[in-house]
RNA sequence: CGGGGCGUGGCGCAGUCUGGUAGCGCGCCUGCUUUGGGAGCAGGAAGUCGGGGGUUCGAAUCCCUCCGCCCCGACCA
């Protein structure tokens, strides 16, 4: 492509609205622009960069035997009806009526719209296994969309879904997509982790997450770079460090002490001059509705997610005062499990074999201590704490750290829930019908470009993989007026387009400044500069991410120039 | 949904407190010069000051109201 034909608008200064990284460089580097909250349009380059990415992704689902359809993405409300997730899912979903009144959605996944099919064309055990994958829009209305691409409404998703007789065969899909995955993201040349994770309201037992380490991810991970232990924060178990200072021997009474106005932790930790690892925090939950008390170690934080898969329970919120009240006659600042009457008491594990402890007396203005597990109160144990930087990991007892990262990809076993919630049934080899067992998998592919971006961006702009950056080589001829530069960039332009690289020509009546400048901040990995030195026969080759350069023979450039761009390729590692 | 910020040529901003002819830098157009890291000079085009209502002789500026965007939190398949 020759750029003085292009619509490629970037912008000197940062825009005033972008925040994070890969915000700003999409917005200067002419690659989108905002439509609206959460929406926004691909321009030529991010369009160039994202079909890349899509390449990649069809090849590798391709490689694994996975069938390319497409659905629509307006979906008639029925199906999500029969599955349950019409009246499920809340305000995250677009919903709309047609003309004559009937109510349709924007799909946001589509695990319904893919059973619905299976289930008119799947008859036998030996139709199976199916994968079958798209990549189309998604839809979400997020309550804050954020981060530019990071966050959105409008979305392109590559998803799949498999169709399994058994456990077994659902665990080689599973294996085949994680395999996949790892593949397409090695090939896009992100620096990823695959990680254990919570698998949602989607249902099902098993599920992997694939997250780009960043600042400006949403979500936290737990790696233990010593044993190589990751999970999601949601699901990562850890030991927690032992408390501040060790308990107090021997069995002390219970014993209930004034502390007039000191509701939080660090107000009643300064004021009984224990430290807050010495206290019990406790909070009061519902769990669906029903009332139950959640304990921790009072530096410790709860994770709802957790005490939701420890109870069953779809929703968990915190008790509304009045609710604190009725259910335990104090204010929520003094609340504690001695005497908390029927309510359920779960506590998290790190307080198991702690002894003489400090928490609230249900009494407004009083704590007890002395307070000892199991002696005082009974209580479920179970993990229900966040795991935090410096906790150690379980099997190898070294230390963990926490991680912001940007989630790329997600991986689940969904079991029967759709199979059997909208009736798809196969007869297995004894004639009698079945619910297949199905998985569903994920690809956010914009989260990909942003995630590349932000790995891969310096001063002066984004350096992007080769692999998906709009183009692989730019041709900058640094005079256009000098006839000798012209017609060597526009030969050069020709015989690199020939030898198969992706080759953009800068013909644009620029200043070489602007040329170099704009080249660098749309992260085009080789910029081949034909200047005055083209009287000797030569040229430059200057390579984005070191931004080293050097002379070559214009001979011999081609040839340097396609090598170079195979030795820098990402290529898939092989990863179990 | 709670809290905060912002809305002025394409982009970045000043002007608003204290009402009085709408400005600066970049970009854009024309011409000349320049030509290896966002050129110089000269000339030029371009703004319902987010929308509506009000106060006033007069509103970007004061008042009311609505809308939009960004950030923090809540939420998040």
């Amino acid at each position: 492509m020759r750029w003085s034909q292009l619509h490629v608008p970037t912008l000197r200064d940062d825009p005033a609205e972008a925040e994070v990284v890969s915000h700003k460089l999409l917005l200067r580097a002419g690659y989108i622009r905002q439509l609206s909250a959460g929406l926004y349009c691909y321009l030529y380059l991010a369009k160039r960069s994202l079909n890349k990415i899509e390449r990649i992704i069809r090849q590798e689902m391709d490689a694994i035997g996975a069938q390319e359809i497409y659905t629509p993405e307006l979906h008639p409300a029925d199906v999500w009806k029969e599955s349950g997730r019409w009246q499920a899912i809340g305000g995250d979903m677009f919903r709309l009526k047609d003309r004559w009144g009937r109510e349709h959605c924007l799909g946001m996944t589509e695990e319904e719209v893919v059973t619905f099919i299976a289930r008119g064309e799947l008859r036998s055990y030996k139709q199976l296994p199916q994968i079958w994958y798209q990549i189309q829009a998604k839809f979400r209305d997020e309550p804050r969309p954020k981060s530019g691409l990071m966050r959105v409404r409008r979305f392109t998703m590559k998803d799949s879904y498999t169709f399994d007789m058994d456990a077994a065969g659902l665990d080689a899909a599973y294996k085949k997509h994680y395999r996949a995955y790892c593949r397409i993201f090695d090939r896009c040349g992100l620096d990823y982790l695959a990680v254990d994770a919570h698998s949602g309201a989607m249902g099902g037992s098993e599920s992997c997450e694939f997250m780009v380490p960043s600042p400006a991810g949403e979500d936290w991970i737990v790696e233990c770079p010593a044993s190589g232990y990751r999970a999601n924060l949601e699901k990562a178990v850890t030991t927690a460090k032992p408390p501040a200072v060790p308990d107090p021997a021997g069995d002390a009474g219970l014993e209930e002490f004034q502390t007039p106005g000191k509701k939080t932790i660090e107000e009643v930790s300064e004021f009984d001059g224990c430290p807050p690892s010495s206290h019990i925090k406790a909070m009061v939950m519902a769990a669906d509705g029903k009332p139950l008390m959640a304990l921790l170690r009072g530096d410790h934080q709860l994770s709802e997610t957790k005490l939701a898969v420890e109870t069953g329970a779809t929703r968990i919120r915190s008790a509304h005062a009045e609710e604190i009240d009725q259910w335990l006659g104090a204010g929520a600042g003094y609340v504690g499990p001695v005497g908390a009457g029927d309510l359920t008491l779960l506590a998290d594990s790190a307080l198991e074999g702690r002894r003489n402890l400090i928490t609230g007396a249900n009494r407004d203005g009083y704590h007890l201590r002395n307070v000892t597990p199991g002696r005082d109160f009974q209580a479920r144990f179970a993990d229900l704490r966040e795991a935090e930087d410096g906790d150690f990991d379980i099997a190898s007892g070294e230390p963990v750290r926490r991680l912001k990262a940007i989630e790329v990809g997600h991986i689940f076993k969904l079991g029967y829930k759709y199979s059997a919630s909208m009736g798809l049934k196969v007869l297995d080899e004894n004639g009698k019908g079945v619910n297949p067992i199905m998985g569903s998998y994920g690809i956010g592919v914009e989260r990909v470009l942003t995630g590349a971006i932000e790995q891969n961006a310096d001063s002066v702009g984004m350096s992007l993989p080769v692999s998906i950056a709009p183009f692989e080589a730019v041709v900058t001829p640094v005079n256009l007026k000098n006839s000798a530069q012209r017609e060597a960039a526009e030969r050069l332009y020709r015989q690199l387009e020939t030898a198969g690289v992706d080759v953009l020509l800068d013909d644009r009546a620029e200043r070489a400044g602007v040329k170099f400048k704009d080249a660098d901040l749309i992260g085009i990995p080789f910029r081949v500069t034909v200047g005055r030195k083209i009287g000797d026969g030569l040229v430059e080759l200057t390579e984005r991410r070191t931004r080293e350069s050097r002379d070559a023979a214009v001979g011999e450039i081609a040839k340097l120039l396609t090598q170079r761009i195979g030795e820098v390729m990402p290529v898939a590692e092989s990863r179990n």
